[in-house]
DNA sequence: TTGTGTTTTATTGCCTCC
DNA sequence: GGAGGCAATAAAACACAA
């Protein structure tokens, strides 16, 4: 905030206020009331602001030094930014009659203030974009952290069943799973739930069901489904192979879906008796 | 008291508009 | 071409820590 202090002139005999900086309070110390002693013998202030308006008066009482204007033309100047930020000439003119100030001052004090206007304004305008920015990240870290749980949800599942299929009991078969064609990106997710008779042997057949061009899980250490011929199926995906991911949990409805229709005695990939 | 950083006032040079 | 705006910058005024 911007505070001041007030000034009695004794050349002048006029009252005045030494403007401070922002963020200051009233008195502060020796120093500053050594300013304004200082102040008051360097700087002629202004007497009125008819001499004030004066160019002559003003050229010869504005030597050098640069002077800050008081909180009264300060507060105006911000009330007069306020109700348009652009000065056309007649306001440019009267503003300067009734601050005592040189009509240049008004114009380049409009002008700074633009600029500092300007100034908050991209700090505004990045805080904003910055808080936006960290929603963001914060939502697409815990989208992340889902999709690895998920993750690893398929590789604990999928370990689990090469482990039954090592130890051969039971026997689980693969009947007549559609290839998948197209990239996985454009295949909606697909379950796996193909019937359960259709995927187990029957008790007499022993292993015969199983297609013939079909994989042959018994016979082989790897797992079906990650067989790469059929992606869609329990697949695990690597951090790398985005674009058929899309952010979305693609793993979730492979492993979710069957346990929906279990209750409805359809679509389990595997049955353990 | 001094050095340093910040704010305010003012200047300069360039650009656009009428 | 002159007036006015803007960006960059200088310099004075001021705040503040050491």
């Amino acid at each position: 905030m911007d505070s001041c202090r007030l000034f009695f002139d004794p050349s002048s005999g006029h009252g005045n206020m030494l403007f401070l900086g922002n963020g200051d309070s009233l008195f502060r110390g020796p120093r500053s009331i050594m300013n304004i002693e200082e102040t008051s013998k360097k700087r002629p202030f202004f007497t009125s602001p008819e001499d004030m308006f004066d160019e002559e008066y003003y050229d010869e009482q504005m030597p050098e030094k640069k002077r800050r204007l008081t909180p009264e033309q300060v507060h105006l100047l911000e009330k007069s930014f306020e109700a348009e930020n652009k000065l056309e000439p007649e306001r440019k003119t009267q503003l300067a009659k009734k601050l005592g100030l040189q009509p240049r001052q008004v114009a380049v004090w409009f002008q700074n203030r633009r600029a500092r206007w300007k100034t908050k304004q991209l700090e505004r305008d990045y805080d904003l974009l910055k808080s936006s920015y960290d929603s963001l990240v914060s939502e697409y870290d815990s989208i992340l952290k889902e999709k690895e749980k998920l993750k690893s949800e398929v590789v604990s599942l999928t370990e689990k069943l090469q482990a039954k299929e090592v130890t051969g009991t039971p026997t689980l078969t693969v009947q007549k799973v559609e290839p998948l064609q197209a990239d996985a990106a454009d295949v909606p997710p697909v379950p796996c739930s193909v019937k359960v008779e259709d995927r187990l042997s029957s008790g007499s057949g022993a292993s015969a069901v199983v297609d013939e061009d079909g994989p042959q899980l018994l016979d082989s250490g790897d797992s079906y489904f990650q067989n790469a011929e059929y992606p869609g199926c329990l697949g695990v995906q690597s951090e790398e192979d985005d674009g058929s991911d899309d952010g979305q949990s693609y793993f979730s409805d492979a492993l979710v879906l069957p346990e929906h229709h279990h209750e409805e005695g359809e679509a389990l990939l595997w049955v353990w008796p």
